[in-house]
DNA sequence: CTAGAGCGCTCG
DNA sequence: GTACGAGCGCTCTAGC
């Protein structure tokens, strides 16, 4: 059939569709042989389903996919940096790329690609000629970069989200038509492909211009009249760059094919030729599927597995429907959900409450999931009224199990050792559970599954894993809470719309699990998640409820005495400047210090600002200047008040006048902790009047606060893992061990030490830790880069081992993505062989995190056996700051404790791991932090 | 008014 | 252009 009028053209942008299978599923091999399959069987998924879906009246009569074709185009020779901060291939994709040709052809679909050309352009090229012939086109893309293509009968179709973009969706995105889309991207410039842009220009404001000057052209001819100084500027002498932006988004049209539109027509596909692709690929579930479809009988593939058996295979994909959902409004409809969960041996927990504290919100609803797509909520405290009527304003809606009752009926199967609960960040549901009296075990929680594996790769919140694992994005909370002043809890959200967002949670996280689970034996890191990930949430949540006592008074004296000290300061500061302005605002500062008075060294940022942190102004304080030197007082104090003094206040629970902090497992890559709401890791200790703030966390009335921290336990861990003989030493002889690393390096006695001489040994035993650079260290000791090389190349020549660790760990960095911990954590580092400064990055955190993650895992192993280890005594365990934990204890039981700590502390490695350097836990106790410490 | 970016400072 | 890993408060700007 010719192309013409009433012909329809779909194009699939094969490209997306492969990197959207690669990263959706895992990383899924053929049996026979270990080949890495994951993406073709995502591929031919996806396309399958696209043969279905595009059936009927609106079928296409021409179709065909699109690939891009090798990494240089003409862009290239226009810009050499185009795309140049993209990350190189993952290994485990690269082989599966023909594959996934050969599978567009099995299909039966045009499969055209163009060397020197984008796959993008191709698209354009064919868009435009059967527009010119009077046909329809779909793009089956989200790539922006195409959206100036659309309309006059193109438009486009996200696969993923099922949505059509026409024109109007166009002007949604980039708030102008298609025609003026490339206008707005020359100016927003795009980090992706690293197309430069207008700096500080971004979509919005680039449609803002674009719309009032008609087109770019326009724009750049008339920039003299752009009323912001600084958008005028940036126009006017960033021209060339956006102009060249232009090109580079500017899709081509004209690129030179060697077929037409007819070679594109629409044909079934040949079982003879399609089956046995699939067979050769060991598809067995979906070469069934699409046998039946064909009328063919099923290939059969024979099962040779090389790996261990108890090797699932990917869940099949079920898709999302809220409809599906069930509501769960009656006591008997409960309990048919509770066998069900009996039944199943396992079930998917989620809760919805009126705020984010768990010490203080209510539970307002549950939901559950015990299969993918199948799920329910449980409505159990929702209201109607006024929300902020104290006076009886808002009352219950009807319909709902009361709150006891539902509880009585969840129960037993919520605390049953032989149901496993299942919940994303699973420490909040338990920690509202245990505030109504039930004790939820033995859990999974997908959030750390994802930890175990993911760790450094991205972030592990349920929207980031849902997009990206099951390819799904999950209702927002947005629209039914709104935001600021007329936000509503999530009790005041209409039964119907919360049973679709919160079951939605539920079965996200059934199928994460789904997802994750299997994957732990796979990547190895069952033991890492089984022993220091998932006891830590029992343990924190213990921690947490138990909260830490704050005495007010305390910071409430030092909060008016910091505000005394710093009205005087600031009037100090404004007479010294000759005018009044905020010394809270570094740009003003900025302004005052290199305009006004001239200063020296006045460095601008990436924002055009001044620099003016506490390095700058020390080194101006130095050469005798008054202003920057009280401004670094003010600074300290201003921080003290508002961190500290004033802003823990706000966290002293009115129940139980303590402090609740909020650890976050998976917060950071190498496997510490995080605290949150409030950070009670940064509490000041290093000036004396920051340690003060300390006094302020006190222990209960008889007790005492016990503080037991690893003495150097970096550098022990590093002794080890690099072993080094003489640091060894020193640490088995409990030397000072900066001294000591001075005393080898420079040939200096330890008698005859000076503090100046150890204060640089320290230098650089922190430079290593961090991934040593002269660059670095010369700045912290403020001496000379090549003085500072200096001290490196004579440490790695006293210290021989650390150069080879350095190098190992980069090689193994480079050949796997990842380093891991003595204990087998694993931290990913993605960017490792990247181009330019970001290699860098990656090079010293790959040297840091095995260091730091191992010295991580002891304490964690440390507090996951405490409890046990303190059980028969009158103390509990309060705090962790990374090396160090805080116990509140009886009086009188402080030795006891001290001494069971200790042990458990100091042996925390074994028996998993045998260090030959020795730990060593340093104790103190005190009515308070400060003097605990 | 609210949201987000940037700066600066706190800790191990 | 750089030391590693975090969280949070303030100012400033853009946009409703």
């Amino acid at each position: 059939m010719t192309f013409g009028k009433g012909c329809h053209l779909h194009l699939i942008d094969g490209s997306a569709f492969i990197f959207r299978a690669f990263h959706a599923l895992p990383p899924l091999t053929r049996k026979s042989d270990g080949l890495p399959i994951g993406a073709v069987s995502g591929f031919c998924n996806m396309l399958q389903k696209y043969v279905e879906d595009a059936s009927g009246p609106d079928a296409p009569t021409h179709v065909a996919v699109i690939f891009d074709k090798g990494s240089h185009t003409f862009r290239n020779d226009m810009y050499d940096l185009y795309k140049a901060n993209r990350e190189e291939m993952p290994e485990a994709l690269r082989p599966q790329m023909p594959l996934t040709r050969r599978a567009t052809e099995a299909f039966n679909i045009a499969c055209k690609e163009l060397e020197g050309y984008e796959a993008d352009d191709i698209i354009a090229t064919l868009s435009v000629q059967a527009r010119e012939l009077g046909g329809r086109v779909t793009i089956i893309s989200s790539d922006k970069d195409l959206m100036q293509l659309v309309g006059g009968g193109v438009e486009m179709l996200d696969a993923m989200k099922n949505r059509r973009i026409d024109v109007d969706g166009v002007r949604e995105k980039f708030g102008v038509g298609p025609e003026r889309v490339v206008d707005v991207q020359a100016l927003a410039g795009d980090s992706v492909d690293n197309v430069p842009g207008a700096p500080g220009i971004g979509i919005k404001t680039a449609a803002l211009l674009i719309n009032e000057f008609g087109d770019l052209e326009t724009l750049l001819d008339r920039a003299e009249e752009i009323k912001q100084p600084k958008r005028r500027q940036t126009l006017i002498e960033k021209r060339d760059q956006i102009e060249l932006s232009k090109k580079l988004v500017q899709l081509d049209t004209n690129t030179p094919l060697d077929f037409t539109l007819d070679d594109l027509e629409v044909k079934e596909p040949d079982p003879d030729v399609l089956l046995p692709f699939l067979a050769e690929m060991e598809f067995r579930t979906l070469s069934k599927r699409i046998a039946d479809k064909l009328g063919a009988e099923a290939p059969v593939i024979a099962d040779t597995p090389v790996q261990a058996a108890g090797d699932d295979p990917a869940p099949e994909a079920v898709p999302f429907d809220a409809s599906a959902y069930e509501c769960v409004r009656d006591l008997e409809t409960l309990e048919k959900w509770v066998a069900a969960i009996r039944d199943r041996g396992v079930v998917a927990v989620d809760t919805e409450t009126t705020g984010l504290d768990e010490m203080t919100v209510d539970l307002v609803g549950i939901s559950l999931s015990t299969a993918a797509g199948k799920a329910c909520y449980i409505p159990l405290t929702h209201k109607t009224g006024a929300s902020d009527d104290l006076f009886g304003g808002a009352t219950l809606v009807e319909g709902q199990i009361p709150l006891d009752d539902a509880l009585a009926c969840l129960k037993p199967v919520l605390e049953d050792d032989a149901i496993l609960k299942i919940g994303q960040n699973m420490k909040y549901d338990a920690k509202i559970f245990a505030r109504y009296g039930v004790k939820v075990a033995p859990i999974d929680d997908t959030m750390l599954l994802s930890y175990a594996l993911h760790a450094g790769l991205h972030g592990h919140g349920m929207d980031t894993l849902s997009e990206r694992y099951l390819g799904h994005e999950p209702i927002p909370i947005k629209p039914l809470l709104g935001s600021g002043k007329s936000a509503i809890t999530f009790d005041f959200v209409p039964i119907e719309e919360a049973s679709a967002y919160a079951a939605e949670d539920a079965d996200i996280t059934w199928r994460l699990w789904e997802t994750f689970k299997p994957q732990l034996h796979r990547e190895k890191v069952t033991t890492v998640y089984e022993t220091l990930e998932r006891p830590m949430v029992p343990v924190l949540a213990e921690m947490e409820m138990a909260g830490v006592k704050v005495d007010r008074e305390v910071l409430s004296r030092m909060s008016n005495a910091f505000a005394q000290k710093m009205a005087g300061l600031e009037a100090e500061i404004h007479e010294l400047a000759g005018e009044t302005f905020n010394v809270g605002s570094p740009k003003q500062l900025g302004e005052i210090l290199f305009d006004k008075m001239s200063l020296p060294g006045g460095k601008r940022g990436k924002t055009g600002a001044y620099a003016t942190g506490a390095d700058v102004l020390e080194d101006l304080a130095a050469e005798g200047h008054d202003l920057p030197a009280r401004v670094l007082d003010w600074r300290q104090l201003s921080k003290l008040k508002s961190t500290y003094t004033d802003a823990l206040q706000d966290h002293i629970n009115p129940e139980t006048g303590r402090v609740h902090t909020s650890y976050i497992i998976s917060g950071a890559a190498t496997g510490r902790l995080a605290s949150t709401d409030p950070n009670l890791q940064n509490i000041p200790v290093r000036s004396e009047e920051g340690r003060r703030i300390r006094e302020a966390f006190v222990a209960d009335e008889g007790k005492l606060l016990l503080s037991l921290d690893y003495s150097q336990i970096e550098l022990r861990i590093l002794a080890h893992m690099a072993d080094l003989p003489a640091m060894k030493q020193a640490f088995a002889e409990g030397q000072d061990i900066h001294a000591a690393t001075a005393s080898e390096m420079f040939n200096v006695p330890l008698d005859q030490m000076t503090p100046e001489i150890r204060r640089q040994a320290k230098a650089i035993n922190f430079g290593v830790i961090y991934g040593i650079s002269g660059f670095g260290l010369a700045r912290n000791l403020r001496i000379p880069r090549a003085e500072a090389q200096g001290f490196i190349d004579s440490y790695f020549e006293r210290f021989p081992g650390i150069k080879d660790y350095m190098e190992e760990t980069k090689a193994f960095a480079k050949e796997h993505g990842f380093v891991r911990t003595l204990f087998g954590r694993r931290v990913h580092t993605p960017e490792i062989n990247a181009k330019g400064p970001r290699a860098g990055f990656a090079y010293r955190a790959a040297i840091n995190a095995p260091i730091q993650g191992t010295a991580a895992d002891i304490i964690r192993r440390a507090m996951i056996r405490m409890p046990a280890a303190i059980a028969d005594l009158p103390a509990k365990m309060l705090l962790q700051v990374h090396d160090e934990l805080i116990f509140e204890v009886d009086e009188n039981a402080v030795d006891t404790v001290t001494a069971r700590a200790r042990e458990v502390m100091e042996g925390a490695a074994d028996p998993a791991v045998h260090l030959n350097v020795k730990l060593v836990a340093d104790a103190g106790q005190g009515r308070n932090w400060a003097e605990a410490h």
